[in-house]
DNA sequence: CGCCGATACATGCAAGTTACACATAGCTGC
DNA sequence: GCAGCTATGTGTAACTTGCATGTATCGGCG
């Protein structure tokens, strides 16, 4: 089953996708405007999971139908013509957003992996009291 | 164009998806065995984003196949069958990996926003600065 | 008993997303 | 001319997801 294999492979490995790309772009243009091909080399260079350059352009795209970015062809520097990108407001506003919502995500992680429970239950039980005491 | 609408409000909205939704439900099984139902409703307790059920079940489903977790049926309580998850070590190094790699995100992305630069230079430069002298 | 609602898991489908390969084009050096 | 880099984009098959719906178990209630 080399179906499986493949699928096993990208669960292996964690990769940038969805949201958590278009908010890593947004946030490169924060301060800084910049064209696709620029974008993708500072995410490599970043360690962050790697990410196909391709998507990076069509997550581009994406996000100037929705509002989140504006683009012009940018034709002053020598070489092929480059779409450079800058942050709207809109764009700023979602960034915040999801900025706020990763924070909290990361609590949430970092609370079910120390100390889980206290948010269903009042009291402060260890996850060992808990195999120990299954339904005491 | 009702289509583009319908876009626009599932990028509006952060929601719980993929990698981010593997990772939290492996982080739950961290120190605790639990079930699907069990895990969408604390899911949905904890703050995070929406999430649908069937999803949350598919998921789990997946990070079986991946080998991430393993299941058993439970009849042991009155009520449905539940198919009880646990935590495998294989699951619990994807999960360890994934943590490091949301931290260096986040560190990615803050510093991002805040001093940009830095990385493809050596000095460091403001970015009001940048714009007032674009290459110089 | 029949019926309802809650629990618990699962799937069909249309719409959307992605990796990989490939296509296009401008410019530089030779 | 042509090889190689820069820069953007697309075709396609595989995959993912939200929503609606389907199945089944159990407890309560008249």
């Amino acid at each position: 089953m080399p179906e499986a294999a493949i699928r096993d492979r990208r669960e292996m490995k964690p990769r940038l996708h969805g949201e958590l790309l278009s908010t890593s772009l947004l946030a490169f243009l924060k301060n800084w405007n910049a064209y696709g091909y620029q974008l993708t080399q500072r995410l490599a260079d970043s360690g962050m999971p790697e990410c196909d350059s391709g998507t990076v352009y069509r997550t581009l795209r994406q996000l100037e139908k929705s509002g989140f970015v504006s683009s012009f062809w940018d034709t002053s520097e020598s070489g092929p013509a480059r779409r450079m990108y800058s942050l709207t407001q809109t764009g700023d506003l979602f960034l915040s957003g999801w900025i706020t919502a990763l924070q909290n995500y990361q609590n949430v992680i970092q609370k079910a992996m120390t100390d889980w429970d206290m948010f269903t239950r009042g009291g402060v039980v260890r996850p060992t009291e808990m195999e120990e005491a299954p339904d005491a």
